[in-house]
DNA sequence: TGGTTAAACGGACAATTGTCCGTTTAGTGT
DNA sequence: ACACTAAACGGACAATTGTCCGTTTAACCA
């Protein structure tokens, strides 16, 4: 007896889902479509949707995966053509790659933030394997200064700072309230990182 | 006509629902207690709690702002009695009663940030009083630095990405993930520090 | 003290999220 | 081809969040 595979249907659904998602959420934004609505729309039941989605959340990040695998593909080759480029550059290549991405899906990234719920520990962004590479690859940077330091910060325990320091809300806020445009706020944060590898 | 004050009722009512939301948080935890339990219990209609507050994020943000006040006094204190040390000690001491508060007050303020409906431009983290008296505390101390420099980032921007970089979630993901303690983080963002200040 | 009025009240009513469970169906082995 | 079974299905149900609106009441002023 073999493992079952996906059935069908079930992949002809979650194309269907997501086909209609993104459709709704074009049309009227991400937080004002429900999921009622979404299975309505797409004529399949309330807990077919459920079952393969817990939560909004978690069929925006769905959507986003797509993205994200364009993205670090984007940020591969960048890092391989600048790769004999100084740390800062390096860095703060990546940092503009990852601010773009959050102007152009800022909808989805703060649906799928807000809504993973906290509790459940394995649901939030720190789990996705976007964290995961952008920590990678910022710490990987950070540990070839580091290496040469006394008393540094773990290079990981530098990157997640920096990440974090990215997340959407914040960085909306920061560009609003100081009315920086996108380029000015990716030179701040290449000052940032400068004074952090000095 | 003078202008009418808040009705002896109203305030009575404000402090009833506190309290009855800090006992049944106590009890069973932030996330169980729903809107409809605190008002039921308190005894008070519905509605009565949500014109006082819109969601129950807006709840527990009222009830932080007690501790606040005592850990902003704590700060103020702090600084006073550190202001002839070095910049590092001084913006370490702030970060490390941060942390101790976030160590404390995880419930809350998780689910003060995460019902915080992100679309409502004036009902997040960074519109409270704490964040901007933390930002400003910070963002002197980076200024007392930052001027000696060309090319620094703004002071604000700064105390901002270091604000981000210890927020809840993101503080506990790390501490769980490396195994730190509370001691060993607050050490490693002393030297995240001492690399931005240096 | 009594009338006026703006504010507060709360039950009932939506809307949204999330779950259950009996039914259907695609894959597998005979 | 056919029966069997595990998986998928979806309508109906429950829980939570959020709003409406007719009623009550405390503060103000004459």
């Amino acid at each position: 007896m073999s493992i079952r595979r996906e059935r069908k249907d079930a992949i002809e659904h979650r194309k269907l889902i997501l086909q209609t998602a993104l459709q709704l959420f074009d049309k009227h934004g991400v937080q004002p479509v429900s999921m009622h609505q979404i299975a309505k729309t797409a004529g399949i039941g309330q807990a077919t949707l459920y079952r393969r989605y817990a939560h909004k959340g978690d069929l925006c990040m769905d959507m986003l995966q797509e993205y994200a695998k364009q993205l670090t593909d984007e940020i591969d080759e960048l890092l391989v053509s600048s790769q004999s480029l100084p740390a800062l550059d390096r860095l703060s290549g990546i940092m503009n790659k990852w601010i773009d991405a959050i102007e152009e899906k800022f909808g989805l990234i703060v649906a799928m933030e807000s809504k993973m719920s906290c509790e459940d520990e394995r649901g939030n962004f720190f789990h996705t394997p976007m964290y995961r590479y952008f920590r990678d690859k910022m710490a990987s940077i950070f540990a070839e200064i580091h290496a040469t330091k006394e008393h540094a910060a773990d290079p990981e325990m530098a990157a997640h700072a920096l990440i974090c320091s990215m997340s959407p809300i914040g960085y909306f806020h920061m560009k609003q309230e100081k009315g920086y445009s996108t380029e000015q706020i990716k030179e701040q944060f290449r000052r940032l990182c400068e004074q952090y590898l000095a």
